[in-house]
DNA sequence: GCGACAG
DNA sequence: ATCTTGTCGC
């Protein structure tokens, strides 16, 4: 991938932290998000996805590049890799995108939009993984999670396409979004580079069908065969 | 002290 | 995230 910023030194990104350096670092981090439109013409859109391993810290990581107006995968790659940073509630960022960015750096696409399993500014420091890849890779990302890390909000109206706003500390951190008629909501935010109208559109348009976006449903899918392969083999 | 807590 | 059976639907 040929990122607006060198692949080489976000690989350098020092990913072995302590819990505390790892705060200090996104509080930092944080005031580069950007949460306006600074998109280009959308032509591809890139979904991302880890499954882990039950019995060993190994884990597999994947990122899709779909069309925008089909939906088809273009491009995949598929690494394994290891668990090195523990999940800890507000720093998923350093578990997972390490292996996420070496994905990246085999893919040739360089994406208009990544869509993320994960928050986006929807976070205690305003820094989920969305805001995280977005602003070491300088690309609009969408935090899309399955639920909720922190905020409140009311319940959406049943239909597909209706909100509600997710407010944490007087903040509006992102949208409650039903993507489906009386299926249950996601939770939108701004990662990088996009606003939460045009987040919540793209969203939208990438779950035409299902709950979670196409995006990373494909990508999910493509680590979880992966993996299943590598277990029992 | 108690509850909440992306994947 | 992962564990886990049957079951409902296309």
């Amino acid at each position: 991938m040929k990122g607006e910023n060198d692949i080489e030194q976000v690989i350098q990104h020092s990913w072995d932290l302590s819990e505390s350096q790892a705060i200090i670092l996104q509080k930092e981090l944080a005031l580069k998000v950007i949460k306006e439109d600074q998109l280009n013409q959308v032509n591809y859109i890139a979904g991302v996805d880890v499954a882990y391993s039950k019995n060993s810290d190994r884990l597999v990581a994947a990122v899709v590049i779909l069309d925008a107006v089909t939906l088809k995968q273009v491009e995949s790659t598929v690494v394994e890799g290891r668990s090195s940073f523990p999940y800890i509630p507000g720093l998923f960022s350093f578990r997972e995108l390490p292996s996420v960015i070496k994905a990246f750096s085999k893919i040739s696409i360089t994406p208009d939009l990544i869509v993320c399993d994960g928050q986006g500014v929807a976070h205690p420091r305003r820094f989920g993984l969305a805001s995280h890849l977005g602003v070491l890779f300088n690309i609009p990302t969408i935090g899309c999670g399955k639920t909720k890390l922190i905020g409140d909000s009311e319940e959406p109206g049943q239909k597909r396409g209706e909100y509600a706003t997710l407010i944490d500390q007087s903040d509006k951190v992102g949208i409650v979004l039903r993507t489906q008629d009386h299926i249950k909501p996601i939770y939108v935010s701004v990662g990088h580079r996009i606003s939460l109208p045009t987040a919540c559109k793209w969203v939208l348009r990438l779950a035409p069908h299902f709950r979670l976006p196409e995006t990373t449903r494909q990508a999910d899918q493509l680590v979880n065969r992966y993996l299943a392969h590598l277990e029992d083999k």
